[in-house]
DNA sequence: TCTCCTCCTCCCGCTGAATGGAAGAGCCGT
DNA sequence: ACGGCTCTTCCATTCAGCGGGAGGAGGAGA
C-alpha cells in the first residue's frame, strides 16, 4: 500500500521493525533493526525517529534501539490476554504446586499457539516454551485444543498446509493428524509423548468461556508410564478455569481466525 | 506528517487509535474508535482494518474493535519491562507477604509515573494505582523517586508545569517539591501521608540497575503512626532488587526523558 | 409496515507525506 | 592515514493515504 517499488503500507513497515525485536535481541542498533525488517536505512531511520517520539520504541544513551515502555502499555491496558492471565494465573498456580511440573497457557494466534503464561517447576523436564513464545498448532499439545475447537477454515488451512516436525513422534501427516484432533475433542484433552522433545510429555485441556474454546492449558510431564496420571487434575483445573471466565466478563478473548 | 488537514504521520494516528482502548473501554464500535481517536470514520475504517490486518487490532463476530493479541506479543516478547518485572516480582511477593499491604513497582514513562506491577493485599487501605495505570509524578511516592532521579531537564519541567493535587497534602507547589525531592534523595525513599488519599499513606523506594534508578517500588499503609515502620523492610527489599538486577543483565531498563 | 436514525463500507479524484538513493559526517580498529 | 563500518540529512519524485459523500444494512419506534 506503499509507494514503494514494494508496495507496503507504513504500518506494515511499522510491524516489520517490532517484529525485528525478539527474547535474543532486545537491544538492536539502526543497522541491525534495518537489516531485520528488510528496509532501507533511511527509511528505517525515518520511521523508528517517528515511533520513538510516541513511545513504541526507545533508544538508549547509545543510540541503541529497544522496545518502549508506551508499547508494553498500550498492549496491557485493555488487551484481552490480560483479563485472561490474571484469571488463569491463579488455578494455574493451584495446578501447578499439585503437580509440581510445568504449566502452561496457551492461545490461538495467526496459524500458531502463543504461550501467555507459564509456572516452570525447578529441575523439571524440558521446556520449549517462553511466555510470549510460539509452537506449531499440529506439534504442541496446547496447539491440538487449539486446532481441535479451531474454526472450519483455519483447521482445514493447517491440516493441509506444511506441518512441522520435532521428533519421530509429532503428528506431521494430514490423516493420523485429522484422525488425533478427532480423538482430542472427543477425549477432552491433547495427550502428546514425545512430539517435541522425546523425554516430555505434553496434556493439554481447552480453556472456554461461555461454550468457547478461548485458550489451552497444558502441562509438560516426563515421558513415562505415569504421564496418564496427570491428565485428570489437568482437566479439573480447566473446568474450574472456564466456569470462572464464563458468565461474568463482558470481554471476549477472541481466538483470531484470519492470518497475516 | 500527513498530507491530511491536521497534519499526522500514519503512525500518529495509529498510536491514537490505539490510545482510544483503556481498562474501561476494551471493545469499541468503529465510530467510537473514531470519536475517541478524533479521526474521520473513513479514515479509522482503513487504518483499523489495516491494523487489525497485522494483528494489533482484532475484530470480534459484531464488528467491535478491540487490541488484538499481536500487540501484546509484540510489546512482551523484546520490552525491557518484562525483565524488571520478572526480577521484581519475587522480591515484591516477599515483601508483600511480610508486610501485608499493597505492593507495586513504578516507571518513569513521559512526564509520569506508570505502574507496572502490582500486589494488592485483601482489605487494603484504597490505592488507586493499577498494573498499566498512571499516577503524576508529584502526587504518588513511586513518583517522587522516579523524579528525584531523573535527568535534570525533566524534573525541572516537570517542577514549572502544572503540578496535580488530590488532597490538601498533595505536594503541589514548586518550592515544597523542590525541597521533599532533596529529601527524598538524602533520606533514600518518599514518605507520602495522604497526598492521594487521607486514609492511605505511600512509601517508595529506588530501584537501581547497575547504579542507575530504573524503577521505583512502593507500599500503600494505612495513614496512621505505625506507617514509619514499612520504610524499612521497604528498603531491604529495594535493595535486594537492585543488587539482583545489577551486573547480570546486558539490556538497560531505560528512564525515558522524552516527553510525547 | 414504514420511517428515521446510526452504523458501517466502499468509491474516487486530489495531493503532499513518505520514499530511498546518495552524499557526507563520525567512529573504530589496524 | 585508511578502509569499513555506523548513522543522519538532503531532496526530487510520485503514489498511498486521505476523507467527503453515496449507499446499504440493521435496529428502534410509531
Amino acid at each position: 500500500m506503499a509507494r514503494s517499488p514494494d508496495g507496503e503500507s507504513v504500518i506494515t513497515r511499522a510491524v516489520r521493525i517490532l517484529d525485528a525485536f525478539g527474547p535474543e535481541s532486545t537491544v538492536l542498533s539502526l543497522s541491525e533493526v534495518s537489516r531485520r525488517a528488510r528496509l532501507p536505512l533511511a527509511t528505517t531511520a525515518r520511521l523508528v525517529k517517528e515511533m520513538a517520539r510516541h513511545g513504541l520504541l526507545d533508544r538508549d544513551e547509545r543510540r541503541q534501539v529497544l522496545i518502549g515502555t508506551r508499547m508494553w502499555e498500550l498492549a496491557e491496558r485493555a488487551s484481552p490476554v490480560k483479563d485472561l492471565r490474571e484469571a488463569a494465573l491463579q488455578y494455574m498456580g493451584d495446578l501447578h504446586s499439585v503437580v509440581g511440573h510445568s504449566t502452561q497457557l496457551g492461545v490461538l494466534e495467526g496459524d500458531e499457539a502463543l504461550f501467555v503464561e507459564r509456572l516452570t517447576a525447578p529441575g523439571s523436564v524440558v521446556n520449549v516454551t517462553r511466555i510470549a513464545g510460539r509452537l506449531p498448532l499440529n506439534a504442541s499439545s496446547a496447539g491440538l485444543v487449539l486446532l481441535a475447537h479451531a474454526p472450519d477454515e483455519l483447521r482445514e488451512r493447517v491440516l493441509r498446509g506444511p506441518l512441522a516436525s520435532y521428533t519421530p513422534h509429532t503428528l506431521s501427516e494430514e490423516q493420523v493428524l485429522r484422525a488425533e484432533l478427532a480423538e482430542v475433542r472427543r477425549r477432552g484433552f491433547a495427550f502428546c509423548p514425545g512430539h517435541i522433545h522425546s523425554d516430555a510429555t505434553g496434556i493439554a485441556v481447552p480453556v472456554r468461556r461461555d461454550g468457547r474454546v478461548v485458550a489451552a492449558m497444558g502441562l509438560v510431564v516426563p515421558n513415562d508410564d505415569t504421564a496418564w496420571t496427570f491428565s485428570r487434575p489437568l482437566m479439573l483445573a480447566g473446568l474450574s478455569l472456564s466456569r470462572a471466565l464464563s458468565g461474568t466478563g463482558p470481554t471476549q478473548a477472541p481466538a483470531r481466525a484470519a492470518g497475516g
